[in-house]
DNA sequence: GCCGACTCTGCGGATATCCACAATAGCCGC
DNA sequence: GCGGCTATTGTGGATATCCGCAGAGTCGGC
């Protein structure tokens, strides 16, 4: 489920926010403590955070570094309350979606939010397909893979044989084999998969 | 020649600055205001810019954006002495590659300006080797362009053939015309150069 | 010890691709 | 009008790729 996840520890602040987005039908979930969100995280969470710099206990800051360290790409909206300008730019050369002053526009802020909820969705959906593929190249052998490497590369059967130091009908075979696997019909097709080309 | 760019209306600072810059061995070029930039820059000028946010006339975030609709792509560092962060992150978010408040520390400000400077660097040899790609494409005619996509799109000669309702032979001569014009040996090489593959 | 995988190889034929030689035709500029 | 560029097509042969049929050796698990 694609969220709007609120960590904030004033109560009154995630209520009101909570409130706003649900009238424009955001989900919305609440979280008192970054520890707390911390804990939850899971790597299919869908949606994205919005997160307050200065919480008791774990500051926003350190709950984007330690998500970001877990591997999580969810984006992040950064609420604060005190213009701090080196703060900010550091958040947003970490990969922060956005970093926003209280007091802040309510229609600004929940465009700001349906947009990084628009974008998770659709890096969600890459890393849907990358997943599909990454299933199919582990279901190939240590000789197809390559042998697929060296025909992405450009190389003929035959240079392939000679560089393997095997003949040229096995490269055939572990060839067929990657097509077959991988489901695709033409070397170009193969190239375009795994290099992530349109 | 890759060269840092000082813009800013206080010839004390641009002074201040151009000596600190100098004196670690990195050229500088002063320039007293945004106008006087923007009417020299050229689209191969290579560095990046320093960029004062309040001047006289046009301020640096206004010469900003006129540099990037021009389609300059050189690295830009801003400086400003009164922090505000909606506008730092809004200049980062369009691009910018950093915002430095002042009163700002002498050796972090040169390790971001030789950062950027290297960034421009790699990107510059990025964009010459896709010059060389675009020259060579430019080489070809209509009718070589539209085999050379069906061939990238996976396509076998003969489909080709039907789809463009010519004879095999004659997507042959363009096939190997393209191969030839675009200095690749295989389909596979080719779909490697226009897919930007490493 | 048998079975299943992965790997390796050969033969031969069907397709596909690469290319030299050769030719026709439209368009454009000098 | 001639020369150059582009587009078109054919013939025929050299290579390369695709595949079914067949067999063999290794290794690990039941």
């Amino acid at each position: 489920m694609t969220t709007l996840h609120i960590v904030d520890d004033d109560e009154a602040i995630r209520d009101a926010l909570g409130w706003l987005f649900q009238s424009r039908n955001v989900p919305v979930a609440g979280w008192p403590a970054a520890e707390a969100f911390l804990e939850a995280w899971r790597p299919d969470m869908a949606g994205c955070l919005l997160l307050d710099i200065r919480m008791e206990g774990m500051s926003g800051l350190e709950l984007f570094d330690r998500l970001l360290s877990k591997g999580c790409r969810m984006p992040v909206i950064f609420l604060t309350g005190h213009g701090d300008v080196p703060i900010a730019v550091s958040a947003l050369k970490k990969g922060a979606r956005d970093f926003v002053e209280k007091p802040f526009n309510d229609n600004e802020l929940v465009d700001r939010v349906i947009d990084a909820l628009a974008f998770d969705a659709e890096q969600r959906e890459r890393e849907a397909g990358q997943a599909g593929l990454a299933a199919r190249l582990a279901t190939l052998t240590q000789r197809e893979r390559q042998v697929m490497e060296l025909v992405v590369a450009g190389r003929l059967n035959k240079v392939i044989a000679d560089e393997l130091g095997i003949s040229m009908r096995t490269v055939e075979v572990h060839r067929s084999h990657v097509f077959e696997k991988m489901r695709v019909k033409t070397a170009v097709e193969l190239t375009r998969l795994l290099t992530g080309a349109a």
